[in-house]
RNA sequence: GCGCCCUUCGUCUAGCGGUCUAGGACGCUGCCCUUUCACGGCGGAAACACGGGUUCGAUUCCCGUAGGGCGUACCA
């Protein structure tokens, strides 16, 4: 059987550093083990998902590396999830209810003030053929619950409350579904909740493994549930750990700047992002990997911890720049000239080590076209000295050299006295590239006019 | 409220009773390299949440406390 997994996002708005954790594992696991990978829309409702969602969240997955083999959207199969829903009400695993929304908000409170799970009762599977009739009269409509395997008032089994599984991340786990309301799988107005089409999907499309954030590990019990009904054998299943921000708060909450699309427009390798969310949590060096081959090989899910990590701007930035310090001008002179970034080759070698991304040269490329000289009072004679002092000859790489030479031997100047003045003349700037090829691309004119 | 999970350097973590004077990575810092800064190389500082047990011996096992994450929807 091949290995199969799926992302299944709802396109209801942009995907952000923790859903693409959640797609990147998903990938990688089927990367690393020849299988396939299905992106799947649950856009079963209707009303809140958007195509340019749909096709931004294709778009920032392609950014990201990932390349799906297979697109599947659910509002074209609900023929399929009718089919399921059809099956469970014969089994008598689907239950109408009528209680409406403030009610059940109701009964919860009142459990809960009791200090009580606020566990649903299961009293639609007791209403009366006259109760439903005045509720149908009132203009209700039922809602769905599949009524979760619990035979504890069954003489003949043991109790059988509990789901078991052995997660890919977290190793054996247990789910007692008795903690647990029966899940809604229809509502009132006729629509499904993500729970049915989802598992209909997954067996329809021969999902092997499910991989996903942990805050689904109690949904995960309840869902096997749902496979075993439709006569399924549920597949594999594991939670990876969910970041937070580094306040500690959960990082779904506050997300503005965090979306893929946002990191992408910011300015970030992909790799650099790739990097941090896949390994940021799990107890392997966060490094930056050059692409997805490495990562994939890198990846691994027992290596995922099981409690929360913290999302890092910074680290992110600090990967970046060091996936960047390694780049070769072949591998970014077309990011540069559309960048309008002249200078070739000998400038991005001077230039890369001092930047964090790519288009950082462009502050670089610009200083070297037109800067603010920096001249300190006391220096001011030194620099004027050192202005004479400009060779006449060619003015090319070995410029720098002959220069700085006459100025240490006319001035008496040497290390950072000598070149530091000269780099904030120059640039402007404390800290820079090799002045070298800084110099040569200037050129004497503009050399001149900075140094007075 | 209840349930599940988690708690080791600033951060991500290794550790599964003696190997721990607790290891790695990022960050920080020192030195070296470079006639400057940066880059790079080599070092350094830096942690077992707290309280009880169990044991000859606890970072490691158990209980409790505190803190955190998640769940408890006609959200996904």
């Amino acid at each position: 059987m091949t290995v199969t997994l799926r992302f299944a996002p709802s396109p209801t708005g942009n995907i952000h550093i923790g859903n693409a954790r959640t797609a990147l594992v998903n990938w990688l696991y089927a990367k690393k083990n020849d299988g396939q990978f299905i992106l799947r829309f649950d856009d079963t409702d209707v009303e809140r998902s958007k195509v340019e969602f749909a096709e931004g969240i294709e778009r920032d997955l392609r950014w990201l590396g990932i390349e799906p083999d297979r697109i599947e959207r659910q509002s074209t199969r609900f023929s399929s999830y009718d089919e399921a829903a059809e099956k469970l009400k014969v089994k008598g695993l689907l239950y109408a209810c009528y209680e409406t929304a403030d009610e059940l908000d109701r009964r919860r409170k009142r459990l809960l003030a009791r200090g009580l799970p606020p566990i649903y009762d299961r009293s639609g599977l007791r209403y009366s053929l006259k109760e439903i009739a005045a509720f149908e009269a009132e203009g209700r409509t039922a809602h769905w619950r599949f009524l979760l395997p619990n035979y504890e008032d069954d003489p003949f089994t043991t109790k059988r409350t509990e789901v078991h599984w052995d997660d890919v991340v977290r190793g054996r786990q247990t789910v007692d579904l008795a903690s647990m309301s029966d899940p809604v799988l229809i509502r009132g107005d006729g629509t499904y909740l993500y729970t049915l089409p989802s598992v209909v999907d997954d067996i329809e499309f021969g999902i092997t493994h499910i991989i996903r954030g942990d805050d689904h590990v109690t949904n995960t019990g309840a869902q096997i549930a749902v496979f075993e009904a439709l006569d399924a054998k549920a597949p594999a299943f594991g939670h990876h750990n969910l970041l937070t921000s580094a306040d500690g708060s959960g990082l779904s909450k506050r997300l503005g700047s965090l979306s893929i699309a946002n990191l992408a427009e910011d300015g970030f390798e992909p790799m650099a992002v790739v990097s941090l969310a896949v390994l940021i949590g799990t107890s392997q060096a966060v490094e930056p990997m050059k692409n997805m081959a490495a990562m994939a090989a890198r990846f691994d899910p027992q290596t995922i911890t099981k409690s929360a990590a913290k999302f890092d701007m910074a680290e992110l930035l600090g990967l970046n720049k060091r996936l960047v310090h390694d780049y070769s001008y072949d591998a970014v002179s077309e990011r540069l000239s559309a960048l309008n970034i002249g200078g070739g080759e000998e400038f991005w070698n001077a230039v890369r080590p001092n930047i964090e991304k790519v288009s950082d040269a462009a502050d670089w490329w610009a200083i070297v076209n037109d800067a603010n000289p920096v001249i300190d009072d006391e220096d001011r004679d030194f620099i004027s000295e050192a202005k004479a002092l400009l060779p006449d000859g060619p003015w090319d790489g070995e410029t720098w050299k002959k220069w700085t030479a006459l100025v240490k031997e006319k001035t008496g100047r040497k290390g950072k006295g000598l070149f530091m003045p000269l780099r904030k003349a120059l640039t402007g700037q404390e800290h820079g590239p090799e002045l070298a090829t800084i110099l040569q691309l200037i050129g004497p004119e503009k050399t001149l006019a900075r140094l007075s």
